[in-house]
DNA sequence: TCATAGTGATTCGAAAATCGAAGCAGGAGG
DNA sequence: CCTCCTGCTTCGATTTTCGAATCACTATGA
């Protein structure tokens, strides 16, 4: 991981230029922080307890350690993450993105019960 | 186009097995979906007005037109997109998604507040 | 001390996703 | 015919993600 003035390689956080937007505006930081795979699907996992890092990436079948690693790192660095005894938790900050997302849950319902009586797979 | 024999899921869609996930539970659908890149800002630019593939190309900073392109059919086969005369438009359901997403920006000016002076402030 | 098992985390070659610039096909106007 | 716009594809290069093995550390117990 290298720095340069390129915002490829960093971290994204409010006010500074991102993937897709010079501008620094805090929601295309965090459009691109949450655009990366698997990013918020370990806010999700995070959302109701603290959690390990082997755990965490049982919950999320298995995801790529090196993934988990670097994301965790990310979501350090953008203050919303920590690590304690036991396992990582969610920050205020965290906590309020989660909150923010959670509107997503009942949105995708709706979308599941639109697009078509679920085709094969149980829902829960 | 795309997926011929593709050893993951196609386009995400609830009810069906995805990445990360193999239960079909609709909000690991979207969050398989959102959690790619750009689509997300796609939703974004496309929350007010119906913008041309362009156009809405330029306003994501150059992205690559074969991911717009990849993501377009992704967003479309999810019902979330239509193209008309004016550009690609957000179907209803679409229009519900960035409302479900729309607490972001609130959040993202909190976040910048609290990771440092804020720089940026504009929302969209 | 040695063995076993748990943790968070790194390594590195392979595979997949994304980039980016060029180009295609079609329509409108000069 | 040419030019300029459009939505969209192609394809080699680059970046990201995968995945299994592995490391370093701690704890337990014989």
């Amino acid at each position: 991981m290298e720095e340069a003035s390129t915002p490829r390689t960093g971290v994204p956080r409010p006010g500074v230029p991102v993937r897709g937007s010079a501008s620094g505006r805090p929601v295309m930081a965090a459009l691109d922080l949450l655009g990366r795979r698997w990013t918020m699907r370990i806010l999700w996992e995070l959302r109701q307890a603290p959690t390990g890092f082997r755990e965490l990436q049982r919950r999320c079948e298995r995801m790529s350690s090196s993934v988990l690693s670097t994301r965790i790192e990310e979501l350090s660095a953008a203050r919303l993450l920590t690590l304690d005894d036991d396992g990582y938790r969610l920050t205020r900050l965290g906590q309020d993105l989660v909150e923010a997302l959670s509107p997503l849950d009942a949105w995708s319902r709706r979308w599941a019960e639109e697009t078509g009586p679920a085709t094969g797979g149980g829902s829960g």
